[in-house]
DNA sequence: GCCGTTTTCGGCCCGACTGTTTTCAGTCG
C-alpha cells in the first residue's frame, strides 16, 4: 500500500506513458488523429515548465494544451493510483515490447503490425533473428532489400548513441557547411532542423544548399570522404551517415525557393503544422517548394522572411519555433526581443589555475577583455571539491591579493570580481562559513556531489543555499551532464519559488554539456520575475567562445536582455551585488 | 482524442524517397 505512494510521476514520465500509448494505438491501427492527440499531449507535458502535480492540485489539468477530458482523467489516474487501467488493457491487445522495434529505421507502425501478425514477432531480438534467417523477405510488401535494410538498421541502432549533444553537432555542421559552400554551383548554405533551433541535443543534421542544379551538389555530398552509408540520394533530398555515426540530410533547392525550403527544414514540425493551417485560411498550401494557390500557380519565397510575411507574421527566430505560443505572440505583435551574445557585458562564473582552470587570473582577464567584457568574476571552487583543487580559506585570501594586483595593472579596462563557486555540501551546508562569504564580491553556489539523493533531500540542499543571504547566483541548478547524466531530481517549483522570494539569480550555464537551467525552466523563471545569469564556467580561453550556446538556450526560453544580470552595466551589476551585501549585514 | 472571433461536429499538413510494385504503400521529417 505504501509502495503505491512512492510511485510518483513527473512530466517526463507521464509524457513517456502517452507516447507509448500512441505507439501501441498506431500499431493496433487506431485512427491516426487519436494517436496524434496522445503525442501532442505528451509534447506539451514535456514543454510545460510547471510540475503537472502542481497543476493537478491547484488548477485544472485541461488547461494544459492538448489535454482534454479523456487525457486529464488518465493523468489523474496515474497520479492517484500509479498505474493506468487503459494501458493495462491495451497491453493485453498489443504487446508493449513491439514499441522497441519502431526504433529501427524504416520500421513504422504498419510494418510492426505486419511482423507481429504474420510472423509472430514481438521483440527487437526476434525481429533481428527473423531478418537474419531470411524469413521476412516473403511477407507482403517486403523483399530482400527491405530485409537487408532492417538488419543494417538494427546494427546502426546498436552503435548510435541516441541524440547528439549540441556541442558535437554544431562544429561538425559548420564543417559540412564549409564543404558544401566550396562547391562551385552552390550559392548559399544553411543549417536547419533542431540544430538551427539550438536544441540541447539533436537527432541528426539538416543542411540546405541553394543551387540551380542539384545533381552535382548531391553527388559531392554523398561522395564526402567520411560518408560510410548512403541512406538515400534524390534530386531534392539526400541522406547519409558519417564515420562518427552522425546522420545528415541535405536539401538542395534553387535560390528562388530557398526561403520556403529553409523555413520548412527548420521546423519544428509542430510549428510548421501551425503555419500551414494559417496558409490554408488564405487558400494557400505551403510546402518546402512554395505556396500553392487554388488555381495551381505558385508563390515563391527566396527569403525566409517572405514566408512569414505572406502569412501576416513578423519573422520568428528559429529558437522560438516549437509551437509554444510563438505564433500567437507574433500575431499579437508581442514577440519578445530576444537576448543576443553582444548584450552580455560580464562573465560571472569562471575558473583559474587557482583551482582547476588552465589560465592564470591575468590570462583570464586578457581573454575576457578580448571578448569585450566589462566585468569578470573569478569563481574558483571551494575547499571540499578536492578533485578540482578547491581553495582553502587561506588560499582564498591569497587569491584576493593576486586579483587586486592584476586589477591594478589593468586599470579601467575590465572590472575583476573575486567570487567563489562554493560547494553545497551533501548535508546542505555551504563550504565556507558566512564570515568568509561576506567578503567575496560574488557568491555562486552549486551542487556537484550527491546528485542522486532523494528528491526531498537534494531539493532541500538547494533551498538552503538559496536562502543563505550571501548567495547571489545558483550555478547549473540541476547538475545535468549531456548526454550522460540526468540532473538531480529537484522539485523545481520549490526551487523557482525560493529563488523568486530571495532574489537569487539562476544560471544558464553556457557549456554545451550543461545548458542548465534548460529552456523550459528558463522561461518559467522569467515569468516568475527571477533574474537569470548566463555564464561560461570557463576553464580556458576557448571555453569563453561557448557563450553562444547559453544565449541560444536563453533565447529558446524567450529570455530578453533585461532578464539577465550579465547584460547590466558594471555600475548596475555592482550596485545589485552590493545591495545584496547590505541585506546580508542587516 | 482535441478543438472552435468562420465550427460543440467534423475537421485535424505536405512532399520526397524507397521498395515493391504495374500505380502505390510505408516511412520520415
Amino acid at each position: 500500500m505504501e509502495m503505491a505512494q512512492e510511485k510518483r510521476f513527473n512530466n517526463q514520465q507521464l509524457a513517456d506513458v502517452f507516447d507509448t500509448i500512441a505507439d501501441l494505438l498506431e500499431i493496433k491501427g487506431e485512427v491516426i488523429y487519436k494517436t496524434l492527440a496522445y503525442r501532442k499531449a505528451a509534447d506539451n507535458l514535456r514543454n510545460l515548465g510547471r510540475d503537472v502535480n502542481e497543476i493537478w492540485r491547484e488548477g485544472d489539468l485541461t488547461d494544459i494544451p492538448g489535454v482534454g477530458k479523456a487525457i486529464a482523467n488518465k493523468i489523474e489516474e496515474l497520479l492517484t493510483t500509479g498505474h493506468l487501467d487503459f494501458l493495462d488493457k491495451l497491453n493485453e491487445e498489443v504487446p508493449t515490447t513491439l514499441v522497441e522495434i519502431l526504433q529501427v529505421p524504416d520500421v513504422g507502425p504498419k510494418k510492426a503490425a505486419l511482423f507481429w501478425h504474420d510472423a509472430g514477432i514481438t521483440t527487437l531480438a526476434e525481429l533481428e533473428s527473423a531478418a537474419r534467417a531470411g524469413s521476412l523477405r516473403d511477407l507482403p510488401g517486403m523483399g530482400i532489400k527491405s530485409e537487408t535494410r532492417i538488419i543494417t538498421g538494427i546494427e546502426a541502432l546498436a552503435r548510435r548513441t541516441d541524440r547528439i549533444p549540441l556541442g558535437t553537432a554544431w562544429p561538425f555542421a559548420q564543417e559540412l557547411l564549409g564543404f558544401l559552400d566550396s562547391i562551385e554551383s552552390v550559392q548559399a548554405v544553411e543549417v536547419g532542423g533542431s540544430l538551427r533551433r539550438m536544441k540541447a541535443t539533436v537527432g541528426d543534421l539538416d543542411l540546405l544548399a541553394a543551387a540551380e542544379d542539384s545533381g552535382p551538389v548531391m553527388d559531392a555530398f554523398v561522395g564526402h570522404p567520411d560518408v560510410i552509408d548512403m541512406i538515400s540520394r534524390g534530386d531534392t533530398k539526400s541522406s547519409v551517415e558519417f564515420a562518427n555515426n552522425i546522420r545528415a540530410q541535405l536539401w538542395v533547392h534553387p535560390p528562388e525557393r530557398f526561403g520556403t525550403a529553409l523555413q520548412y527544414a527548420t521546423g519544428s514540425k509542430e510549428h510548421n503544422v501551425r503555419l500551414r493551417e494559417l496558409a490554408l485560411k488564405q487558400d494557400l498550401s505551403l510546402s518546402d517548394q512554395a505556396f500553392l494557390r487554388k488555381d495551381g500557380s505558385e508563390v515563391l519565397c527566396a527569403e525566409e522572411e517572405d514566408v512569414y510575411e505572406i502569412l501576416g507574421l513578423p519573422w520568428i527566430p528559429p529558437e522560438l519555433r516549437e509551437d509554444r505560443g510563438e505564433i500567437q505572440a507574433a500575431q499579437a505583435g508581442v514577440l519578445p526581443v530576444l537576448i543576443e551574445v553582444g548584450d552580455l557585458l560580464s562573465d560571472l562564473h569562471t575558473h583559474s589555475t587557482w583551482s582547476d582552470g588552465k589560465l592564470s587570473i591575468q590570462e583570464m582577464a586578457d581573454a575576457a577583455i578580448e571578448r569585450g567584457l566589462k566585468v569578470l568574476a573569478i569563481t574558483d571552487h571551494s575547499a571540499s571539491l578536492g578533485v578540482a583543487g578547491g581553495l582553502t580559506v587561506r588560499r582564498l585570501k591569497e587569491q584576493r591579493q593576486e586579483i587586486d594586483a592584476v586589477q591594478d595593472v589593468l586599470g579601467e579596462t575590465i572590472h575583476l570580481l573575486q567570487g567563489s563557486e562554493v560547494e553545497i555540501r551533501s548535508d546542505g551546508s555551504l563550504d565556507y562559513p558566512d564570515d568568509i562569504l561576506i567578503d567575496l564580491d560574488i557568491v555562486i553556489a552549486s551542487l556537484h556531489t550527491g546528485l542522486r539523493q532523494p528528491r526531498e533531500k537534494v531539493t532541500q540542499r538547494l533551498l538552503n543555499a538559496i536562502r543563505n543571504p550571501h548567495v547571489d547566483v545558483i550555478a547549473h541548478p540541476t547538475g545535468r551532464i549531456i548526454p550522460n547524466r540526468e540532473g538531480a531530481d529537484l522539485d523545481m517549483a520549490a526551487v523557482l519559488e525560493a529563488a523568486a522570494e530571495h532574489g537569487v539569480a539562476l544560471e544558464i550555464n553556457a557549456h554545451p554539456a550543461r545548458l542548465d537551467l534548460d529552456d523550459i525552466y528558463a522561461r518559467r523563471a522569467i515569468e516568475m520575475g527571477i533574474n537569470l545569469s548566463i555564464n561560461t564556467d570557463a576553464h580556458s580561453a576557448s571555453d569563453m567562445d561557448l557563450l553562444h550556446f547559453g544565449v541560444a538556450t536563453a533565447r529558446r526560453g524567450w529570455v530578453t536582455p533585461e532578464n539577465v544580470i550579465n547584460t547590466w552595466t558594471a555600475e548596475r551589476l555592482l550596485v545589485w551585488l552590493k545591495s545584496r551585501g547590505v541585506a546580508r549585514s542587516a
